[in-house]
RNA sequence: GCUCGGAUGGUGGAAUGGUAGACACGCAAGACUUAAAAUCUUGUGACCAUUACGGUUGUGCGGGUUCAAGUCCCGCUCCGAGUACCA
């Protein structure tokens, strides 16, 4: 009988359909493992040779894991809400829906012949409404959770508002979009909008105003892992810079534990990599800069008149003449001149301090009353003694001389000023503070406190950097992770998106800003990127250096991002090539800071050298100067540790129809969740799927796409037990706290308020789809406890790298929320992931002679101007191109003239030859009986239509077969390897499939017999064990292709018929070959299927050989071969290796210095 | 620029520091055929020699460690992937 693979392959197919053979169930009597394909969102195109790659290898693994006697779960879905299904929508008007279900249809139909072990009755579809249900769920969940930084943890935020009201945010660390800072009082005060406003900036899905990508060609904002290079990663449309207000998911709270998770999983190096830099975690300082223009300080508008040409001199208390017009000097200050010397004075004073007012400032400094107090500052030409910016308090101890009444008028006429100016001036003696520096401490603490509740009433809290206290009104804080070259500040830069820009730039500079903002904004976030050049605008203000007092100048640049740190930098020219290039553009002071290094030409970027020009950090190491300037930089109060990360919130919202809709409707403006119970909210119809026309979302277009909750009841617990089937977890209650929501009464949809009109985007589906796998038909939950705690996790995964800065984010994102939740029992999804490779097409040319009909073969067309022309890699065969086929493929070559090349014996044809291949002397002469042909070149280009190279797996079903398939893409190398798709090799493994199907039959005879098999033969077989488990285990299916090859080759040669031996070797094939196997299997007698077999284990016994042939070498270089017996001792194996003719040949009679004899392995003469 | 991979025959690729090129494809020669296909046998890194033998060389380049290096170490070159003003 003939190796029929269709009939074979039908079959059994069709049995394991009709035996359930693949289905699972929850069986604690077994070890379950958990192999996961990252399913496909089902294209138009169908499935091309290269996606079934992963698949395969996840189903020999399933296979595998299933015949060692594990309940293996399995399963398949479709990843069904997307773009491209919604572009054709809008072209032809056909509802996503359809194509959508068209497409998974036909990608059924292909995977279905390939022969998958896919419990299919465990089938997902993220666009059906009983599974989006718990994408939206989730999403509620989000919506009512918090994130605590101390717990490290996601909580209900029902608790959040419990802390507001009874203490504020006094002692909270909280993942926030914003620092904010209230007592329980200012909390309590508050309107219910204000408190839902408050709360959304805590929220872990919040709405936020973000600055998102947006895409004018698509209508949608996308997420950052779905842009590259400043265009859409679907269809490559340009991406612009916008800021909106969109759902967010604060997936940055989550970037500590994203981080440390990688170390607890079993990825490659590369990809746990990829992630590591993609969170970006960079410890550092956060430290602030005061400024030294009181532009920002909430004073006064300047008078009119006359200071414009009169610059303020510094005036202080030590008996100096005051300036004549010192009323209202407020203007900003951009003399350089003027500055230094107040500085210099400041300085002075600084380090020449009273006896009262250092006893002072050792009461007030670094934050000890809850404030933060500087000494030394400069106000509008004066020096005050202390100030608290925040609150705009002066706090001044009188002198010796302050006695005198001529002083006094001094004084209080300098407290006039300063009061206009807006500040308190609170002044103490000398006296107050040696007799009792508490008692004036607390004094000033008292007022202070007494402005911040009377301020706070009045305004909005300012925000903080962080804790109570610090927050400074003038000045800005920076980020940088090199704290120790704080001596080479020469200039501080702006993003152009920052805040700060409006407050710093001053009157005379604004215009020219304005014009540099403009610009900026303009630039897509493409042309940005290319645009290297350097560019950037003077704000005007100065700012303070913290150490030195130094006016730093303000710029204002698009090479600093708003969005990561502060959106503010310092610049250190001399050690960051950023800076540098800035520096050296706007002829900005380079100071060097590292003992030798030449900032002559270009920044010295390196950690390490010795500091110099650095103050206290003169002579220490970068090293150890990092942490030594920021202890410093905390001691002074001037800033604190930080560690920040790149990871951003993720952009939740799409303005396009295709995604799930979200679960929130709109009271009063505020957004609020509906009832849990009221879901799944449906996607609902709409005449088009373009944005109405006044720019909102196709949502817009919905009827009726509005909700009313049920009447409010008792304060609504939305998970509240009853809702829970009684084999659920006892999910952690994150319920609505909104008073809309109630347990027993449901909302209506199509009346009431207003509902979002965004939808999600494609990662919000995929997100959880391997929890739903375990438990798909569950109405009540997600996934049930119990099924949950008996699959827990993915034991494998495998799919594409494309995936490692969005889904594989997203997802185990998505999972330690809902292990917070307590849904999820474990904290990584994914235990192993393993990447395939991508198969790339290789494309097949023929060289067309310009202005002709006639094409030239491969090698002769290097002597005709030729053009190459892509043609269909499934007419060509060997390189060989089907001329026939050619003519009829496209009806323009339907005449072609073809220039053939004849293979001589002397030169061998070649091919492969690259497109670029100068070897041109092939013309040979017309041989009788050689037929020419036509040799095609080839090129390694991306699987695709245009390039006529794609290959599709149902034709390579029909001609060899799905085993031959499956074997074939194994065999095409190591599984997380690139490599081209080359149908050339396939009759190789089909050959194989034909010898062992030959090794039963004979013809149509069944040769099998029940002999006891040889030795060889059990070695052979048991060679063949020990290397296809440790392959499987390992991955390198290629090589255990290339095992059975082996094994089957001994098998033929010696003839063996053994079903003791045949049997084995088809339960090692069933995982590659299914079909073949399960065929063979019952042919030999078995009853049940192959796929509950045992999987046979090697027998060292079996492996041992008799001999051994040692490789004799002389200086390393192997010479020739003996065998010896196993046992053979290194003696004697020494002296007859020795006495060996060859031996002597290559000692050439010298005496050996040295032998080495490594058993099992070789034989080295040292001469 | 940074990070991570990779580089082995005409091709895909093997090789716990121990005979480089397993296993295949392709090609060549032969067998079987009226013929072709299929199948089977043999050969096949390069170079030199070929009258039996055999020899030289060889894993991107240059060094090093070792009795022994495709494999380990140092320095380069080239290719691929990811990322990109992340302070």
């Amino acid at each position: 009988m003939d190796y029929n693979f269709g009939e074979i392959e039908k079959r059994w197919q069709q049995f394991w359909i009709d035996h359930q053979t693949y289905k699972v169930t929850e069986d604690t009597t077994k070890p379950k493992f958990y192999v996961l394909d990252m399913f496909p969102y089902p294209s138009g195109a169908g499935l091309h040779v290269g996606h079934p790659l992963g698949y395969i290898a996840s189903d020999i693994f399933s296979r595998f894991k299933r015949l060692q006697g594990f309940n293996v779960l399995h399963p398949m879905g479709y990843d069904a809400y997307g773009l491209p299904a919604e572009q054709y929508a809008i072209q032809t008007g056909q509802h996503p829906a359809i194509t959508t279900k068209n497409n998974i249809a036909r990608y059924r139909e292909q995977l279905d012949k390939i022969g998958f072990s896919y419990d299919w009755s465990r089938e997902v579809q993220t666009c059906d409404p009983d599974y989006y249900k718990w994408t939206q769920w989730a999403f509620i969940k989000m919506f009512h959770s918090y994130y605590c930084n101390q717990a490290q943890q996601a909580r209900p935020i029902e608790e959040l508002i419990e802390v507001f009201s009874a203490q504020g945010t006094k002692g909270m660390d909280l993942a926030c979009t914003e620092p904010m800072n209230f007592t329980a009082e200012e909390w309590n005060a508050k309107t219910e909008k204000e408190k839902q406003e408050i709360l959304m900036n805590y929220r872990i899905a919040y709405l936020g105003d973000t600055m998102v990508n947006w895409c004018p060609a698509l209508g949608t904002v996308l997420a950052n892992d779905e842009v590259s290079e400043g265009v859409s990663i679907r269809g490559g449309y340009p991406v612009e810079q916008k800021k909106m207000r969109q759902w967010c998911l604060r997936v940055s709270a989550y970037a500590p534990r994203l981080l440390e998770g990688l170390d607890s999983v079993d990825w490659t190096e590369s990809l746990k990599e990829t992630q590591r830099n993609w969170i970006g975690r960079s410890e550092g300082a956060v430290m602030h800069f005061d400024l030294v223009s009181p532009e920002t300080s909430p004073f006064p508008p300047p008078a009119e008149g006359g200071e414009e040409t009169s610059p303020p001199t510094p005036l202080h208390k030590r008996g100096e003449s005051q300036p004549e017009n010192n009323k209202g000097f407020f203007k900003p200050t951009t003399n350089k001149e003027q500055w230094k010397l107040l500085i210099n004075i400041a300085k002075e004073y600084r380090s020449n301090q009273t006896e009262s007012e250092d006893i002072l400032w050792q009461a007030l400094r670094a934050g000890k009353i809850g404030y933060k107090i500087r000494r030394q500052h400069i106000v509008d030409g004066y020096i005050a003694d202390f100030i608290n910016l925040e609150k705009s308090v002066i706090i001044e101890v009188d002198g010796g001389i302050h006695l005198t009444k001529e002083q006094k008028e001094k004084d209080d006429f300098r407290t006039s000023v300063l009061e206009q100016c807006g500040f308190s001036v609170l002044r103490f003696t000398n006296q107050e503070v040696l007799t009792d520096v508490q008692l004036v401490a607390n004094k000033i603490k008292n007022f202070l406190d007494l402005l911040s509740s009377a301020r706070e009433k009045t305004s909005q809290s300012a925000p903080l950097s962080r804790g109570e206290g610090q927050g400074e009104r003038s000045g800005f804080d920076i980020f940088t992770t090199r704290a120790d070259t704080i001596f080479g500040v020469t200039f501080m830069v702006l993003a152009p998106e920052s805040e700060l820009v409006e407050q710093l730039t001053t009157d005379e500079q604004r215009e020219a800003v304005q014009v540099y903002l403009d610009k900026t904004k303009k630039k897509t976030e493409r042309e940005r990127i290319a645009d290297k050049s350097v560019t950037g605008i003077f704000s005007g203000s100065y700012a303070t250096h913290p150490f030195t007092g130094e006016p730093l100048p303000i710029w204002i640049s698009d090479y600093v991002l708003a969005g990561y740190g502060t959106g503010a930098i310092m610049g250190v020219p001399a050690h960051d090539s950023r800076d540098y290039a800035f520096a050296k553009h706007f002829n900005l002071p380079i100071v060097p800071l590292i003992e030798g290094c030449d900032v002559s030409e270009e920044s010295f970027d390196a950690k390490e050298g010795i500091m110099i020009n650095s103050g206290f950090l003169n002579g220490m190491t970068v090293k150890e100067a990092i942490p030594a300037a920021i202890d410093e930089v905390e001691k002074r109060g001037l800033g604190f540790r930080k560690v920040n990360y790149r990871l951003r919130d993720a952009i939740f919202s799409r303005q396009r129809y295709w995604g799930e809709p979200f679960p929130i409707y709109y009271k009063d403006g505020m957004p609020y969740t509906i009832s849990e119970n009221d879901l799944p909210l449906e996607l609902p119809e709409v005449d088009k799927f373009l944005p109405t026309e006044t720019g909102e979302p196709p949502l817009g277009r919905a009827k009726n796409w509005s909700y009313l909750p049920s009447a409010p009841s008792t304060r609504g617990r939305e998970s509240s037990d009853e809702t829970l089937g009684n084999n659920l977890r006892e999910v952690k209650d994150f319920g609505d706290d909104s008073s809309q929501s109630s347990p027993s009464l449901v909302g209506r949809v199509g009346e009431g308020y207003p509902l979002e009109l965004s939808t999600m985007p494609g990662f919000a589906g995929s997100s959880a789809y391997y929890l739903r796998y375990m438990d798909p038909h569950n109405d009540e939950a997600l996934v049930s406890r119990q099924a949950d705690e008996y699959w827990r996790n993915v034991d494998l995964y495998i799919g594409g790298t494309e995936h490692a800065t969005g889904h594989l984010i997203y997802s185990r994102f998505w999972n330690k929320f809902l292990f917070d939740l307590g849904v999820s029992c474990e904290e990584e999804p994914f235990k192993k992931l393993v990447n395939q490779g991508m198969i790339q097409g290789r494309s097949n040319f023929v060289y067309r002679i310009k202005d002709t009909n006639t094409f030239v073969s491969l090698n002769l067309k290097d002597q005709y101007d030729v053009t190459p022309i892509h043609v269909d890699v499934n007419i060509v065969h060997n390189d060989v191109l089907d001329i026939e086929a050619f003519r009829n493929w496209n009806p323009e070559y339907k005449n072609a003239e073809f220039i053939l090349e004849y293979p001589t014996p002397a030169l061998p044809v070649r091919e492969g030859g690259n497109p670029n291949s100068t070897s041109s002397k092939m013309s040979s002469p017309l041989v009788e009986g050689i037929e020419g042909r036509y040799i095609c070149g080839w090129a390694v280009e991306k699987m695709s239509k245009s390039m006529y190279n794609v290959v599709n797996p149902d034709d390579i079903v029909e001609n060899y077969g799905a085993d031959t398939l499956r074997l074939y893409e194994m065999f095409l190398g190591p599984l997380e390897q690139s490599k081209p798709w080359d149908t050339n090799g396939i009759d190789g493994v089909h050959r194989f499939l034909k010898k062992l199907w030959n090794l039963f039959y004979a013809g149509d005879e069944l040769t099998v017999s029940d002999e006891k098999p040889s030795k060889e033969e059990l070695r052979s077989l048991h060679k063949l064990i020990k290397k296809v488990t440790w392959d499987i285990e390992n991955f390198s299916f290629n090589t255990s292709v290339s095992a059975f090859m082996i094994c089957v080759n001994e098998l033929t040669s010696l003839k063996s018929n053994k079903k003791a031996v045949l049997s084995d070797l088809l339960v090692l094939l069933a995982p590659f070959a299914p079909h073949i196997a399960e065929e063979l299997w019952h042919v030999i007698g078995n009853q049940t299927t192959v796929c509950d077999a045992k999987w046979p284990e090697h027998n060292e016994e079996y492996l041992k050989e008799d001999s051994f042939a040692y490789a004799i070498s002389f200086n390393g270089k192997a010479r020739f071969v003996m065998e010896f017996p196993a046992d053979a001792t290194t003696q004697e194996i020494e002296k007859a290796a020795l006495e060996h003719p060859t031996s002597q040949k290559w000692m050439e009679g010298k005496t050996p210095k040295k032998i080495i004899i490594v058993p099992k392995k070789i034989v080295n003469v040292v001469i």
